[in-house]
DNA sequence: TTATATGTTACACTTACTATAACAATGAAA
DNA sequence: TTTCATTGTTATAGTAAGTGTAACATATAA
């Protein structure tokens, strides 16, 4: 599952339980609802977890539960609870050949040119909350 | 090879055939400066002669050379010749599941982000041209 | 006419992705 | 304290994508 994929997973399956609130939702539910594999679904929600976004409660009538506030949680914050690499995947291949040098400065050029573009766009997702998102995606559907 | 290792690898190629201008540099030369396949080279070659970024000629002391001008030829330019596909390559999973309707909204949604986000990017492509790149990479180099 | 290039296609190999299954570990409830 | 639903993690089988190279038809300068 790509990066982007998992997140927007994350942010439905958030939305699923802030609505659900306090109820807890086990992955079955969560599967049907959203269309994507239980065995998935716990594999995301278990990071989201270890970074306390959500709670988890085992045995008959447990579940996941959201544990932030859904008009403070950011999506920079759910991205960084899913991913170790980076939401862009970008490589620049090994210097190599006889202008080796000059190589790793191309290299290192386009490698601090997608750094930066990384930041920009972490910097974005710090301002977007579960909230808005909720909000903007009832809109945007409507321009298409 | 992904898109952004190609856009490097095109523009270390570009700036060699700068640096030998007017002379036509053939595939086999390009491969043994930059270090990638010839093949490769002829690949990503032929797609930048069809955008008339460089040109070609066949047979004996043929090669590739830059056709277009070393100070505004840009990087989206580069980047436009040598790709379909997006270089940022996001995808939301299919909508699917009991909440079918809410999970399109949050896809257009994302697509809608990420779609905002590639704008962006291409449209910081369009400042950055062959010279400036091959000076900031001097620069670039020495802070780290 | 020959030698040398490009341009394109194909192929074998590897790596990554995907979706699902399996099952141990856990903990709430009776 | 036993039961059993649930999480959390690992494994697996199948598919898709990426990689690097080779092969060869095509073109053209000399």
């Amino acid at each position: 599952m790509s990066a982007s994929t998992k997140l927007s997973t994350a942010v439905k399956a958030l939305c699923f339980l802030a609505e659900k609130f306090p109820e807890p939702q086990n992955s079955t539910e969560i599967s049907k609802k959203i269309g994507v594999n239980a065995s998935k679904i716990r594999q995301i929600m278990s990071m989201l977890c270890k970074h306390e976004i959500t709670g988890s409660t085992k045995g008959t009538q447990g579940g996941f539960i959201l544990r932030r506030d859904f008009t403070s949680l950011t999506l920079l914050e759910i991205y960084d609870a899913l991913e170790d690499r980076k939401i862009m995947e970008f490589d620049v291949s090994e210097a190599a050949g006889e202008n080796i040098e000059d190589n790793k400065k191309y290299n290192s050029y386009f490698n601090h040119f997608f750094w930066n573009i990384q930041k920009q766009i972490e910097e974005r997702m710090k301002d977007i909350t579960l909230e808005s998102i909720k909000d903007d995606a009832e809109k945007i559907n409507n321009i298409g």
